[in-house]
DNA sequence: AGGCAGGTTCTTA
DNA sequence: TAAGAACCTGCC
């Protein structure tokens, strides 16, 4: 089918924003798996894009996925260019990012993994587990077979060995823990959904290899509220050099998640 | 060859 | 409570 989409919205940016491991420029488009869904999509320029699925799947997930009811556009026009320059900067840069809608259980074993990784690292580990333990989807358009994402149960069922030969190094137990525990049911991601911000934080804290940095990935793209703000070595960087003052998190709430997006995006891109 | 990559846990004082 | 070390692995 095809839409077209009036709002900031660019495919490669989004790809590359760290936010998603699976979500892949391929042939003349883009290929996005989440969960067990993938999505082909491809821009046909003047703001139009082609996707291969129906309707039907595209109004109950990928609208959504995509973040599509949330106006950037008039959230990028809060930040004044005289008052916060490097903002200003960084959010014209990163035009088109948008936070993804993603399942909190798959972000959450993604993000265990991301730490002390570069991303195609990450990226690299998530698709052998995928292949190992996750469901046949389809053929992408390079004849690549694509996989779901393992669900709890299947995750919970791989040994500790298997789980290493995904190269998850040290963390493999960490992966293993969070397995158990959502298959038993110990852990209810979805049940954390209607905790509030700082209970939310608190539980996921307790999760083995779970800190504050994998904590509020989890928040801003798992559970996507908008105010988390993770700090990693990049964002420690920007707020170090150019808000020796502080970052406006009043100002910007409730999304400052998006703004750090932005910041997160300029400074690894940019190299300033 | 040694250091580091989107951190967290464990140990020690 | 707070630093410092240790941790898998792959890639400069």
């Amino acid at each position: 089918m095809k839409i077209t989409i009036k709002d900031d919205f660019d495919l490669s940016k989004i790809a590359d924003s760290g936010q998603c491991f699976r979500f892949n420029a391929m042939a003349d488009g883009y290929s996005a798996t989440a969960l067990d869904k993938n999505l082909f999509i491809k821009s046909l320029g003047n703001s139009e894009y082609e996707l291969d699925c129906s309707k039907d799947e595209f109004d109950s997930f990928w609208r959504g996925y995509f973040d599509l009811d949330l106006d950037y556009r008039s959230l990028r026009k809060r930040i004044d260019k005289e008052e916060d320059p490097y903002l200003f900067a960084a959010a014209e840069f990163g035009k088109g990012i948008r936070i993804l809608r993603q399942d909190p259980w798959e972000m959450l074993i993604s993000f265990i993994i991301s730490q002390r990784k570069n991303i195609p690292a990450i990226k690299a580990s998530i698709e052998k587990l995928c292949a190992m333990a996750g469901d046949v989807i389809k053929e992408d358009a390079d004849g690549n077979v694509i996989y779901s994402f393992p669900t709890p149960e299947k995750l919970a069922e791989l040994s500790l060995d298997q789980l290493s030969a995904c190269s998850l190094g040290y963390r493999d137990k960490y992966v293993q823990k969070a397995a158990i525990d959502v298959a038993s049911g110990a852990v209810d991601l979805k049940a954390y959904e209607s905790l509030d911000d700082e209970a939310l934080m608190e539980e996921l804290l307790k999760l083995f290899g779970v800190g504050v940095k994998v904590a509020n990935c989890e928040i801003l793209f798992g559970y996507h509220r908008l105010d988390a703000f993770p700090k990693d070595v990049w964002i420690n960087r920007v707020l170090e050099n150019h808000y020796p003052n502080g970052f406006m998190f009043d100002k910007y709430a409730p999304y400052n998640g998006i703004m750090q997006q932005y910041l997160f995006f300029y400074s690894r891109l940019s190299s300033i």
